[in-house]
DNA sequence: ATTATCTATAGATCTATAGATAATGC
DNA sequence: ATTATCTATAGATCTATAGATAATGC
């Protein structure tokens, strides 16, 4: 029944990413410790060999899913990004979309290391959103980490009140349609102004 | 240990505002029938002589919370309401703050009915804040509309995304800050442009 | 007679632990 | 000898129902 010890690493990654797309699709409440392990080809009592408890693992499961997906956007422009965030198949697929997106309402009710946890993941995010840039200025440094967190906040809004209406619904389409084009807005606006320079 | 039919309805709304509280404090599944019941100064057996399931509840108070946030919103302007919506005070009182914010993401999850009340209670926002607004054309018209979506959901992107962060945290501030000029901005740019007409 | 509420409980969860098993690792 | 995983279960939930109680409503 024992498996070596690298067998033994890979499996708990295994559970770690198993549990970060089934807690974006269903919840942290949603999956219980029995359900994961099983997702995972496991049984329940294993878990606690690898987790202290199971806010341990949201903690890190979420660390994961928002590291992941900031890796997977490095390579992206900002126009890119936002056209991918607020498309139907990101909105209809949470288990391996945007965690910030999928979880930040559980969180906010979560214990502070899973709060933690997200605070990280929101500057991990904006430093990839402003990977590309170079201000020269401070006040336009501060500025430039200002429309970003501001458009994550934005694309995110759209993304979580999309997801809350009724499969197919209109409204559901209109929000994301309507936030693309403002948030494209600020991108375009910004490239008018500074590429002149 | 019967009440009159009258006492037993004030006892149901009763029910529908401390639920609509404590859900919006705890979310959905973190607010059990007896929680909820004792909560209202009941035992737990008789919940379901009021309500059919738990599912319909959440239905209701959401409704319900929606309604009266709409109602109590109505008289202020478009920016007054981002100053009190991004206000440091609405963000630390999930139990009595906007229902469409705390809920959406639990909301996502659930089935159809509470999605309907959840699209619905977008467009009676949406409602309330271009009440005061008379746009002559077409096209006019469809552009508010998007305009107001779009702030809408910018401002409930950063209040979500600010809760999720740790209790006190410089970032969570600073989302709050950055979204509330960003949307003050869009108001700011369109009175600029259509006062003059 | 009806019924709003109460007490009590069935049945299904869920987290975490205890102890057994069978493989690794020294 | 150690330990990763398994089976089994304790103890605490949670939704919903059953039946008793005591008041209203006709």
């Amino acid at each position: 029944m024992k498996v070596t010890k690298q067998q033994a690493q890979a499996n708990r990654a295994h559970i770690v990413e198993t549990a970060s797309a089934l807690f974006r699709e269903r919840g942290y409440d949603g999956v219980g410790i029995a359900d994961l392990m099983a997702a995972a080809g496991f049984t329940q009592g294993g878990f606690y060999k690898h987790f202290s408890s199971k806010a341990d693992l949201m903690a890190e499961s979420s660390a994961c899913g928002i590291e992941r997906s900031a890796v997977l956007t490095s390579g992206s422009s900002a126009e890119e990004y936002v056209r991918l965030y607020l498309a139907r198949e990101h909105r209809d697929d949470r288990a391996s979309g945007c965690t910030l997106a999928a979880l930040c309402g559980d969180a906010a009710r979560k214990e502070e290391g899973v709060r933690a946890t997200f605070a990280a993941g929101i500057e991990t995010q904006l430093a990839v959103l402003l990977k590309g840039r170079t201000e020269s200025g401070q006040a336009d440094a501060e500025a430039a980490r200002a429309q970003c967190l501001s458009n994550m906040a934005h694309a995110l809004g759209a993304l979580v009140m999309s997801r809350a209406c009724p499969d197919d619904s209109p409204l559901a389409d209109e929000i994301l349609a309507v936030c693309r084009d403002a948030i494209l807005g600020t991108i375009a606006s910004r490239a008018g102004v500074e590429q002149p320079n």
